[in-house]
DNA sequence: CGCCGCATGTAATTAGTTACATGATTGT
DNA sequence: ACAATCATGTAACTAATTACATGCGGCG
């Protein structure tokens, strides 16, 4: 399971608590890896349990205390152990594109309106990445070596929402036919 | 669930058995929705306990017997239904894109091997994709119209192939000079 | 007063993976 | 003899989702 290591990454430079690390999945990490608050919190408590992270009690006032976590030695030497073995990929799965395959004029209005908001998504993904981008990684030659790796991570998310977009644009091209079609069939 | 909807889309133009649908979903809808065996025998069982599919049994010489699918009326128009909803997507986890985010000079040459060997399979598939386009799909305006949302699919996953290709070749040569680098920093 | 953000959890369910099982036929 | 293909399943487990729970403080 990677959402462990995952979670140990973003470790990697700051100590963070469970709510922490649940937003900044929303986010960056979370662009490559979604997870949802309970299954971090677990994933937190089985860490520590294994010794792989540490946690310290964090009292607050006006809000509630937090327990932040930290990686331990024995954590960090996991992680890189982890690092050098095999990848699994588990590929996106995706209800539009079963539906692409179900294409009618019956239900190219409601195909075309999806397309509509994947592509207001997509695009304020990738606004998000060219930011980010901008930012922290205009000149990549020059940043240290992780950094380097997070930005290629980035990149390719860039790519894939370009790309997201562009195939949107021409799908949604070809529903309007389809639906252009279908009137003037009515008419006739 | 849409699995249960991916296995009546297979099953929208042929009767498929059980084991046929598996070796279609490696292929075609496949690659947008995977599934192994013992999912796909559950949910044929559990859909046709619903009425949207129905059975025959098949005895074969030579071979073992089989039992062949079909969508009913019910199944069919269930089916439709499910398209007019909303959909859902799982963004696609993998270990590559975490494991990028702890890239340092000691696990780059592990890195550089994973890229070549997603590049490989990325080609292979990107290759099958264009010869099915090249086959079937060769003018998208004349096809009918369902044809035309699958060709729609095809090409999404031609696009994807090709981008991922490009950045793969990009990440290899910034993880070649990472390894330079850690190589002439040794040296000196 | 009610909703939002902070912060952390339990419980139940669904979905998916891994391991194992059976038994015939065809090819090397 | 041994593996591969056809064909269908059970059982155990891991991962992920959905629903529900709690309680404080600030804002309108």
């Amino acid at each position: 399971m990677a959402l462990n290591h995952a979670i140990m990454t973003a470790l990697l430079d700051d100590r963070l608590s469970g709510y922490e690390l649940t937003k900044s999945f929303d986010t960056s990490l979370g662009f490559f890896w979604k997870a949802s608050h309970q299954q971090i919190y677990k994933a937190l408590r089985d860490l520590e349990k294994q010794g792989l992270l540490e946690s310290e009690d964090v009292p607050q006032a006006g809000k509630p205390d937090k327990v932040i976590y930290g990686l331990t030695a024995a954590g960090r030497e996991a992680l890189e152990q982890w690092v050098l073995g095999d990848s699994r990929v588990t590929e996106s799965k995706d209800d539009m594109f079963v539906k692409f395959y179900n294409l009618s004029p019956n239900n190219a209005p409601h195909l075309l309106q999806e397309l509509v908001e994947r592509r207001e998504q997509d695009g304020m993904r990738l606004a998000l990445y060219q930011r980010i981008k901008e930012r922290h990684y205009t000149e990549p030659g020059a940043l240290p070596v992780r950094k380097r790796g997070i930005y290629l991570a980035l990149l390719a998310g860039i790519r894939h929402c370009e790309t997201r977009l562009a195939w949107a644009r021409e799908a949604e091209a070809l529903l309007q036919g389809v639906m252009a079609e279908a009137v003037s069939a009515a008419n006739s």
